[in-house]
DNA sequence: ATCTATCCATGCAACCCTGTATGGAAATCG
DNA sequence: CGATTTCCATACAGGGTTGCATGGATAGAT
């Protein structure tokens, strides 16, 4: 028993960190939802006791504003910024796309995984609907300086972040190869923004997603 | 003691039936999610003990098998119907709109609940998302029946489709009024079809939700 | 009025999760 | 090498949930 259990701990590089705990907390988050984020759970998962999350922790809310603040610290801002000094409609609208499919830059799951949270917690809810309006208004206002009027914009910001939240919620990433999702991006184009993309522009992007892709 | 026991017996109208159960775990669902739905919980809210849940139920699987076999009953089918033999692209769009407010023929709110369920739970999430495929196949076979080639009926279907989901997931009805809702009618449709919605047509959807508003 | 089927209360066993208190092992520093 | 800090194991208390096994109460039928 000793024996085994100082195999077990040698198999391991070091001790454990608090954000070894966060890592694993977010893995089940992403995975089993709030509720499956559990210290007993994730005890068994690391090969620890509980003993060495009370160290790291007070208790489980103090890893449950963890797991907000690396929401915030991942996914708050980066529509925005990546939108933010687009030249031309098709970069923009571009510019987004390429965010959504970029999980390096944003976390869908995670943000996904957060808004079901959310979703049965009033304080979180807050927090998550204020990005959501940040979100939309930076794609508003985008859409107002290429000369849509004030409730077209916002329409269309509203149509083109939303059908990009359910395509996470619904799992359509799942489903759907790159090279299939980028066989739509002329119609996805035509439809959120009324305009047909410049057919270079589009052939740019495709390139350097399938490039993207092949690298990883 | 025994008093009061029976005097809160005599407050309630009738005995129990499964359907008191299904009911009051419908909306422990739309609350608070599936984890909510907890045996020991509905006993307390319905004022009774476990012990009559035991004698309507073998266990809690029933219920929450009974919680789907509700939502399959009431959401189901109820777009691709509203949507199947629309004369003009008009009226069809203005159909689906006119379903997803009136929470009679389309319960969002559980609607939105069972998906945030099948998130977490591999058998109800292949039910879901045949219902999803079904009511995005509806949409677009609506689109292609009024001259949309195949992809962008596809693309359009999803579009109108996720934007409404999120519409519900993101509780914008909470923070907007019929009116002003409305208000986006001609937005919302010139982004869905790419068209500019008739205005004869327009106005008398509007004269309908308006009375319905009126009328509730 | 009695009898029976229906419905619910009560108590028990098994399991799971959080949080704390305490002691031991391991790494690091003097 | 000793001492101290860091990190984790163990044990215990408190609370909550499911499911079952009875027995009691109530309504409806004869």
């Amino acid at each position: 028993m000793t024996l085994l259990s100082t195999a077990r701990k040698t198999d391991r590089q070091t001790r454990l960190s608090a954000e070894d705990w966060i890592a694993a907390a977010l893995q089940v988050l992403v995975e089993n939802g709030i509720e499956a984020v559990q210290i007993t759970a994730l005890a068994r998962r690391l090969e620890v006791t509980r003993g060495s999350f009370y160290w790291h922790f007070e208790h489980r809310e103090a890893l449950l504003e963890a797991l907000i603040a690396e929401w915030r610290a991942r996914n708050t801002g980066v529509m925005i910024e990546a939108i933010a000094e687009t030249p031309t409609l098709d970069d923009g609208i571009l510019s987004l796309f390429a965010v959504w499919v970029d999980h390096t830059r944003f976390d869908a799951s995670l943000d996904q995984a957060v808004r079901d949270w959310s979703r049965h917690d009033d304080t979180l809810r807050a927090v998550v609907k204020a990005e959501d309006n940040a979100r939309t208004d930076a794609i508003a206002g985008f859409f107002m300086r290429h000369g849509y009027d004030r409730t077209e914009a916002f329409i269309r910001a509203r149509v083109i972040y939303f059908t990009q939240i359910s395509f996470y919620a619904l799992n359509i990433e799942d489903d759907e190869s790159m090279t299939e999702r980028l066989g739509y991006l002329e119609a996805y184009f035509k439809c959120f923004t009324g305009r047909a993309i410049h057919a270079g522009t589009a052939a740019a992007y495709r390139d350097v997603l399938i490039r993207a892709e092949a690298k990883a």
